[in-house]
RNA sequence: GCUCCUAUAGUGUAGUCCGGUUAAGCAUUUUGGCUUCUCAAGCCAAAGACUCGGGUUCAAAUCCCGAUGGGAGCACCA
């Protein structure tokens, strides 16, 4: 209890504890990502390893991104190493998809390989661990081992010999079937960790794999692979998220029964965002549905969808490094994202006028029948002549707020004195001097005025409900520059947002 | 049920290992101001936190014990 005042503190420390006053050294506020243990210079090997099962998503940005930027922090090697050891699931689709996805998160790999390259090592090291009675087959059903690891209890095929584990090893390549036989470790059925319980290390998969067709049909399991395929390819640092890390134990008891290196492994919270789901079993049956178009509809938080939103790969890698590498769960809000975004996308969007909800304004008296307004207010990115006649549309937001005798400006054009408000507004151009406290609006000429479709994301899911507001459509007017600007161009709708073109005829909103 | 991980403002984090010039830094959010031919960006300011209860100590966000909340694992998925 500090129930002394910090004078009094201050007093009887000098009295009696005068070395402590002596400041330390200031520690110095962290930039990046913390210190790694037992990491040096030069020397630090670190990977990512996805398995081709899916579409990338920012939950692989925030693995691919820790541990690309670990490697470079040290001047180390980082490999990219698809982890493709369940034919069932895995396809050259989703293999080329992710590779995809980094590419357009600006990663570089030193070194690429497949899990699947190194079957016949896997092999090896299976028949050394069966020879040291530190593996066996069981021929278990799968009921019975699930109850015995709840149980604790070992079952007989554990007590086999090695001969007979070796000749069914030999079985399991032909004649057992899937489900008859796999191969265990023997670890601990006694142990608290549930992984330790004897663990799965082979099992038998007939599907045909992407790469390698039928050519095995014994495929280890990811523990397995993954002790083995980190510790022969001289990674120092394997980290991925912590729903692993019970495995930690597992891993390095597969090693040193192997005689291997272990590396150190390090653990980080999994990223997702509020209301936006990125697992197949939820996404799947909504694509199937029709409620959202495909995986790159963008509500959804994969890399490609991301991508179509407008948010740009230097805006993620800065988001996910400001999350840092905590373990407590996050549930980031979406807005942290769009904050680094804004940033990004700012300097580069073209500045357009575009209306919703149009209503129509006649202006009396326009003494030009053009105007050159500039694409973006502080950098220099060209100007564009737009076409006028005296016939305009405007927001249905900014017409509610427009009543007879205003004055209004119209952005880039002049100043407008209202001389009848209703479904359509008349007006009379009276000059284009110093405006300050008038209200100022976009506007489009409806002569050239070019309709697009303006898709508004929100939030897939209200916790466990789907939001079928979800997704609005906007049907708006922009101005014919639109047609000219690139596809996938950032744009930002004066006093709208940002949005990206999408198409020439549909716009998605980015953010504010 | 058992085991493990985790807990700092509305949100995300820094600080925790090695207790003390920091009664807590940054970002985001919100609000106000400046600037501005945008409700953007930029600049300035304000608001706002150590889960709870014990203990150790002159001193606890930091060490110890306990409680509570959140998450994960207990797959022939990774």
């Amino acid at each position: 209890m500090n129930q002394l005042s910090s004078e009094e503190q201050k007093k009887e420390i000098e009295e009696n504890f005068p070395e402590i006053l002596v400041p330390k050294e200031k520690i110095e506020g962290r930039v990046g990502l913390p210190e790694l243990e037992g990491a040096e210079q030069g020397k630090v090997v670190t990977r990512f390893t996805p398995e081709p099962n899916g579409y990338p998503h920012i939950g692989h940005a925030k693995a691919v991104i820790i541990s690309s930027e670990y490697a470079k922090m040290y001047g180390g090697k980082f490999i990219l190493r698809m982890d493709d050891t369940n034919p069932e699931v895995e396809r050259m689709e989703y293999h080329a998809a992710i590779k995809v996805g980094l590419e357009w998160l600006g990663i570089e790999w030193d070194e690429e390989k497949q899990t699947s390259d190194d079957m016949e090592i896997f092999y090896e090291k299976c028949i050394e661990l069966i020879n040291s009675g530190r593996a066996y087959v069981c021929t278990c059903k799968r009921d019975n081992i699930s109850k015995n690891r709840r149980e604790r209890k070992a079952c007989k095929c554990s007590m086999g010999d090695i001969d007979k584990n070796n000749k069914n090893w030999e079985k399991m390549k032909e004649k057992f079937k899937p489900g008859d036989a796999i191969v265990r470790f023997r670890g601990d059925m006694k142990a608290d960790n549930a992984v330790m319980r004897d663990p799965v290390l082979f099992r038998i998969i007939d599907e045909s794999h992407y790469t390698l067709g039928k050519k095995y049909r014994i495929w280890p399991s990811y523990d397995m692979s993954v002790a083995i395929e980190d510790s022969i390819s001289g990674v120092t640092h394997a980290l991925r998220s912590k729903e692993f890390e019970l495995r930690k134990e597992l891993i390095y008891a597969i090693l040193d029964a192997l005689n291997m290196r272990k590396p150190y492994q390090g653990f980080f919270s999994r990223l997702e965002f509020k209301g936006m789901p990125m697992s197949k079993r939820l996404i799947k049956p909504l694509i199937e549905e029709g409620k959202v178009s495909w995986y790159d509809d963008p509500r959804l938080p994969t890399l490609e969808a991301l991508k179509r939103r407008g948010i740009r790969p230097e805006a993620i890698k800065k988001f996910i490094m400001s999350l840092g590498l905590t373990k407590a769960n996050t549930l980031a809000p979406f807005d942290a994202l769009e904050a680094f975004n804004r940033k990004v996308v700012d300097a580069e969007s073209t500045r357009l006028f575009m209306v919703s909800n149009a209503r129509k304004l006649t202006v009396k008296n326009l003494p030009i029948s053009s105007v050159e307004i500039p694409n973006h207010p502080i950098n220099d990115m060209g100007k564009r002549k737009i076409e006028i006649d005296g016939n305009f549309y405007i927001s249905g937001d900014d017409a509610q707020n427009i009543k007879q005798g205003m004055q209004i400006r119209l952005l880039g054009l002049g100043n407008v004195s209202i001389t009848k408000e209703g479904t359509e507004f008349e007006g009379e151009f009276i000059g284009d001097g110093e405006t300050t406290n008038i209200l100022k609006i976009q506007w489009v000429s409806q002569k050239t005025a070019h309709a697009i479709k303006m898709i508004i994301p929100k939030v897939l899911f209200n916790g466990e409900e789907f939001n079928e507001e979800s997704l609005e459509e906007l049907d708006v007017y922009t101005e014919p520059h639109y047609l000219q600007l690139k596809e996938g161009e950032e744009i930002q709708f004066v006093r709208f947002g940002y949005c990206r073109k999408d198409s020439q005829n549909q716009a998605i909103f980015t953010h504010k």
